[in-house]
DNA sequence: GCCACTTAGTCCACACTGTTGCTTTACTGG
DNA sequence: CCAGTAAAGCAACAGTGTGGACTAAGTGGC
C-alpha cells in the first residue's frame, strides 16, 4: 500500500533521519542526500519547522553567494517512553527526540510472581509518572522490549523465557488501552539494535541471559517471518561441546557460558568473535555494536578480541571493514532501544504507528 | 528519494506482483491484497492492459451481483535474458514474464583463458543471437549472475574465484553499452534466491563449486554493506575439522566437501542441514530452496535430511514452519535467478533498472 | 561605495498521483 | 419484468513533488 501520505510520511521521514544523523545540516545537502528537490526539501522543512520538531541553528560561511542556512533537532519538541520487562524486573525511561535519556525507572519484581494483569497495571502507572509533566500530545508512544518469542506484528506474547503465564497476552493493545498511547512490542535483542542509530546493514549482539542479536539490513529492521528473528545464540560452533538447554551440543551460547563460569572472559571474547564473523560474513555488516551484562563488565576485553578474531576471520580485511563497538548506552540499551522503536516510525527505521 | 513516479512504479509493480504470485485475480482481490482503493487498482490496470502487460482471462460466479473480471499476466509481453558466468563456461536463458525458459545456450570455455574483452564480445553476441527474432523494445534487460566477491551497485568485479583478471572489470557497463540494454551483475547465489517467487522471507542455499546462499529478507533481496551477503559456507561447525581453504578449521563447506569426497551423501545433506537451521533460526525463515550440483544429484536425500535436521534443531518445529524445497529449475537456477534479477524490477523485489 | 556575480531559498502554476462520490454495467433471484 | 447487489468506470478533487521565475543575502572587483 503507499498513497500520497505515505509518500510524504516517507520523504519527511527521510528528511529528520538526515538532520538527526548529521545532527546540523543545511537544506542543499539534505537535497543532495536524499535526492529530493530543492523545492520538496523546503516545503518540508517549513512543515517540520512549524511542528516545532526542526530550528534553524546557524550559517555556513558564504561561498559566494548566500550562506546555507544550517538546521537542528528541537530534541525535546517531542518524548518517547522505552520500557524493558525482563524476569527480574523492568526499566523504563524517558527519551527524547535525540536519543538522550531524561528520566529513568528501574524496579526490581518478580514478574512470575504478579498476574499480567497487576503487572501491566503496574506498568502503566510508570509510564504516566514519567510523563506526568508533559503536554500529553507531545508524548509519541511507548516501546516495550520483551524476550522472545513474542509476535511484533500483532503485540502478542508467546512463551517469553521466565515468564510463565504470559502466553497470549496481547501487551500491545493491553497497554496502548490503559494509557491512550500508541505502544510498540519487540524483542529485546531488535529493541537493542536501534539504541543508537547507526549503519545501514548492521547488528547488536547481545550477552546477557541469553544470547541474541538485533538486525538492521538495508536500512530496515528485519525481524523475519514470524518476527523472532536474531536467535543467534544456538549456532553450533562445536558439537563436541557442552550441552545447551536447547537440546543441543557445543552453541555458541553453551561455549559462550562454559567459558564465562570458569572466569575465562578472553577465551567467551574469542567465542562470540568467532560467532561475529560468521553473522557479518554471511550478512556483509557494516557495524556490530556489542551489549548486555557480560560485556560490560569487560568492554575493553570484548572489543578488543572481538576485533582481532573477526579481522583474522574475514577474507578481505582491509575491503570489508567492520566496526565493532561497545553500546555507549551501558545497562540502557534493550530500554533506550525500545524507546527508538518509537523513535524509528519519526525517522524512518521501524515499522508504522497504530493506535 | 520518492516522488510521485516512484510511487506509481511502486503500486504498479506491487500490482504486477500480486498477478503473477496469484495467477490469476480479480481487481476486487488485488485492492485488499495491496490495500490501494479499488479506483486505483482499476487505473493501474487499465494501463498495464494498454501496455500489454495483463489481459481480462475470465469471470467469477456471481455473488449476487457483477461477477467478478479476472486478470491475467501476459508472459510472452516482454522478455529478459538471464546468464550465468563461471569459470567452466556460461549459460544464457531467453526468459518470459512467467519465468518460463524459452530458449537456452550453453557455452563451455575458459574464460581464464580469454581476455575479458573477448568474454565480453561473445556474450554480447550470444544475447544478440538469443534476441534476434524480438522486437527490441520487447526485452527488458539482461541479468548477469557470476561468483562473488562483486560490487553490485556499480556493476563491477572484483577478484572472482577461477577467473584472474577480471578484477576490477565494469562488467555492467560493458555489457549494456554493447547491447544497448539494461544489465543487471549480481552474486550467483543471489540471483539463486530469484529464480522463482516465494516467501518474503526466504533464502537460497547454493551447494556447487562453493557453498553460498542468497537472501531474501522482508520481500527485499538483501545484498549487505559492500552486495556481498550471502557468505554462507565459511561458518565454523566443528573447530577440530578439516582445514579450508579460507584458512579456518571446519568450515560447513570443507566439512561438507569432505563428506562428498567420501562419497556420504547423507553425512554432507546432515551437516548442510545443521548450517540451514542456523540460518532459518537466526533470519527467522519461512522457506529455504536447495540447489546446486551436488544437490541436483541425489535431491531426495538432500530435501529429506536437511528437513529432518531442521525439524530437529528448531525449539519449536510446529509453530515455526519452514519450506524446505529442491528448485524446481536444476542446472538452470542461477541464469534463470539472473533472469529474476530484471523481472524483480517489474514485479518489485529487487533494485530499480538503469542505463 | 557601487555593481556584477553567485548561491540559497521561496512563490506560483502545473502535471500527475490516489481518493471520494456518483453513475453505469452486468448479473441474480423472485 | 424488475428490485437488488456487486463490480467497475467517470468526474471532480486534494495534495504530492517539479520547473521556472523571482527574491534574499552574501562575495569580490573596481
Amino acid at each position: 500500500m503507499a498513497n500520497l501520505t505515505a509518500l510524504r510520511d516517507h520523504n519527511t521521514a527521510a528528511v529528520l533521519g538526515r538532520i538527526r544523523a548529521a545532527d546540523e545540516i543545511s537544506r542543499v545537502e539534505l537535497a543532495l542526500a536524499t535526492g529530493l528537490t530543492a523545492q520538496a526539501v523546503s516545503k518540508i522543512v517549513q512543515r517540520l519547522a512549524a511542528e516545532g520538531l526542526i530550528a534553524p541553528s546557524g550559517l555556513t560561511p558564504s561561498t559566494g553567494g548566500k550562506p546555507r542556512t544550517l538546521l537542528r533537532l528541537v530534541p525535546q519538541a517531542r518524548w518517547v517512553v522505552g520500557a524493558q520487562l525482563h524476569r527480574h524486573g523492568s526499566t523504563l525511561l524517558l527519551v527524547d527526540l535525540a536519543g538522550r535519556i531524561a528520566d529513568a525507572t528501574t524496579t526490581r519484581f518478580d514478574p512470575a510472581g504478579a498476574t499480567p494483569r497487576q503487572t501491566l497495571d503496574l506498568l502503566a502507572a510508570q509510564v504516566e509518572a514519567l510523563i506526568a509533566e508533559l503536554p500529553r500530545d507531545r508524548v509519541l508512544g511507548v516501546g516495550v522490549a520483551c524476550p522472545g518469542p513474542l509476535d511484533q506484528h500483532t503485540g502478542v506474547l508467546h512463551q517469553v523465557t521466565g515468564l510463565p503465564g504470559w502466553d497470549g497476552i496481547p501487551l500491545r493493545a493491553e497497554l496502548s488501552a490503559r494509557l491512550g498511547l500508541p505502544v510498540l512490542l519487540d524483542k529485546d535483542t531488535t529493541a537493542g539494535v536501534l539504541s543508537r542509530p547507526g549503519a545501514a546493514d548492521r547488528a547488536f549482539v547481545y550477552l546477557g541471559d541469553g544470547l541474541g542479536a538485533g538486525l538492521v539490513l538495508g536500512g530496515r529492521v528485519q525481524r523475519g517471518a514470524r518476527t523472532n528473528a536474531g536467535e543467534f545464540g544456538h549456532q553450533v560452533l562445536d558439537p563436541r561441546g557442552p550441552r545447551c538447554a536447547c537440546g543441543n551440543n557445543g552453541c555458541l551460547e553453551a561455549l559462550c557460558r562454559a567459558a564465562l563460569a570458569d572466569g575465562d572472559v578472553g577465551r567467551t571474547a574469542e567465542l562470540l568473535g568467532e560467532g561475529v564473523a560468521n553473522l557479518v560474513r554471511l550478512l556483509d555488516l557494516a557495524q556490530v555494536v556489542l551489549g548486555g551484562d557480560a560485556v560490560l563488565a569487560d568492554p575493553e576485553v570484548f572489543r578488543g578480541r572481538v576485533s582481532a578474531v573477526v579481522r583474522e576471520r574475514l577474507p578481505d580485511p582491509g575491503w570489508q571493514e567492520v566496526g565493532i563497538e561497545i553500546s555507549d548506552a551501558g545497562e540502557h540499551v534493550v530500554a533506550l532501544g525500545a524507546a527508538g522503536l518509537v523513535l524509528g516510525t519519526v525517522f524512518g527505521e521501524g515499522a508504522a504507528l497504530e493506535g
